[in-house]
DNA sequence: GTGAAAGCGCTAACAA
DNA sequence: TTGTTAGCGCTTTCAC
């Protein structure tokens, strides 16, 4: 068995109290009998058992994270940042993999639930009406980061969308493009697929004065393999296409390796540029020129905002937006 | 304030013990008193606290990871083995990212201890003598994955990396290359340094009666940049090799990215295979052959020994070895 | 400054 | 089959 605090308190001949004080409030232990405490605990290894203390002070320090594919780049970045920023406040991380699979998201809800989680972050899927009910249910502190949802108010860290595929677009008109397309995510994508969509209309719309996109724009699921069956049926109605906007890196990867095998060279015939800033687009060749979410730090706001909520403070703003930026490297030309 | 059981028995008429035999042995409670129990549980949205059962019970079913870097591309696949595993069993993953820093590593081990797991996984670092004398301390079951160590007996689950080295090198020869060179890891890594080099030097003397290899050895940290230099310095002591082993799919594309801009094309003047099976061998250009580790499934069994250690049974081999496999791409070429 | 005692929410004897 | 009670390990009054 474990030492407890028993253990100590009869190891250093005083009561349990003044153990439990000496590990909370030492400032208010004689001297004498804090040494005698501090030299027991060390001679056991006593550790303090969170779970009795969390069942008093209704504190676990630890919070869930709700994800739905732990194994894809720009979500273990994501935790990454969470992680860190726990670690400097002391909460721990309880890791749960949705795959997107509502059953097994409600179920995660519920188990958080009874481990008394202090609150729970929810990561880049759209927040569902039904997800919003449930987590009402559950009255737990709530944040998302890098997604959102109209199904509820609720604390949320992320960059602009919309304005991202704006400034995409604006990037590549002023390296002379006038010929953009797009490989969009679905448009049914509340989070990255639609939003993109709309700043590269409303950009091509505002900057170029093109109104009729249909034909420029294919759609894919973020997927290399997506992006490569999306530049295929794109190329084929639209060869004059000097450059692609990308809503992933991984679509632009499959757009190049079909663009590739066509006998296309990128930048030089034609250029592509990617979303994310994941990994793969400074290891790529060429290099990818993309929209940079700042992933990591979308982590560390969103566990610092949820932080403040179980603390109990006022949240200065509820829907923190961070900036993108475009990262130049070498699937980008001017012309 | 949350429901209790308190708060169930007393709207459903009956005492708390029969109510947490409902939820617990609910065979033994009489159909009627069960009915009513369970309707009252609904009513109140009533879930049992996992605090306080797991103080009593001394399981938690949580268990914490230690990883070094989960943004990394293997880590994060490793980790969603586990967490798969763990979902089917009822267990919940803990991630602590450890960041290779041995004081952070300590205090993951202490936070553990106090939120009672019931078990650890140390993934992906070798496991030194200090954290072995430390968890020996602790005595709480605990698995490596991916990793090994000489510092104790421990259940681990693995590739063999010494013979995924040989045979990775035995590819190349039946392909028709003897200048072979290699991208190791650091020599003083004894998890994926030291073994994969060992391999290759062994199947080096065996297949081809090579001996002296050092000038056609070089070093990296298994990322891209440190295969980029690496193959730098190969190409200028050894511009006659055709093929060229990597311990790191990272590696591997950055030396592909180093011969590309040298004017050399891969695999037509020289070949390069990989090692991890990462998700950008599959979409990189070309597409990278490379020894696979099946690391999703190494997540997986060492999640089941864990279970199994935790139940109190007796482990079958302390040391599970996967098989690694040569998944051919397109970065090889027989000559 | 210190100890005794109550109680957090639950399970597990033990009686009935 | 059911209820009463002790107690898991700790914090927090409340006296002293």
């Amino acid at each position: 068995m474990r030492p407890t605090i028993k253990d100590v308190a009869k190891l250093s001949g005083v009561s349990i109290s003044t153990v439990s004080r000496v590990m909370n409030t030492p400032d208010i232990v004689s001297e004498e009998k804090r040494k005698r405490v501090e030299e027991a605990i060390r001679e056991l290894g006593y550790s303090p058992n969170a779970l009795a203390r969390g069942l008093i002070s209704k504190q676990t320090h630890t919070v869930g994270v709700l994800i739905p594919d732990i194994s894809n780049n720009y979500a273990s970045e994501l935790v990454k940042g969470l992680e860190d920023a726990g670690h400097q406040t002391g909460i721990s991380l309880i890791i749960c993999n949705t795959d997107r699979d509502p059953e097994r998201m409600v179920h995660y809800l519920e188990i958080l639930k009874q481990k008394q989680v202090d609150g729970i972050v929810f990561t880049s899927e759209y927040f569902s009406e039904e997800y919003a009910r449930i987590a009402a249910k559950h009255r737990v502190p709530l944040v998302l980061a890098a997604t959102h949802t109209t199904a509820a108010e609720l604390p949320t860290v992320k960059i602009n969308d919309e304005e991202a595929g704006f400034d995409a677009v604006q990037y590549l008109v002023k390296k002379g493009h006038r010929e953009i397309g797009m490989i969009s995510g679905p448009k049914d994508d509340l989070v990255a697929g639609l939003p993109r969509y709309l700043g590269y209309e409303r950009a091509c719309r505002e900057l170029l004065g093109q109104t009729d996109l249909e034909e420029r724009v294919d759609y894919g699921d973020f997927r290399y393999e997506g992006g490569y069956t999306a530049m295929q049926r794109l190329y084929h109605r639209q060869p004059d296409l000097t450059a692609v906007f990308c809503a992933s890196d991984e679509m632009a990867l499959g757009a190049i390796t079909f663009l590739h095998e066509r006998g296309l060279r990128v930048p030089d015939d034609i250029s592509i540029l990617g979303f994310d800033n994941t990994k793969i687009a400074k290891i790529s060749l060429p290099k990818l020129t993309t929209v940079a979410q700042p992933i990591y730090q979308i982590g560390r706001e969103a566990m610092k905002k949820l932080n403040r909520l179980t603390a109990g403070e006022e949240l200065i703003e509820l829907t923190t937006y961070l900036r993108h930026r475009i990262i130049e490297r070498d699937s980008v030309k001017s012309i």
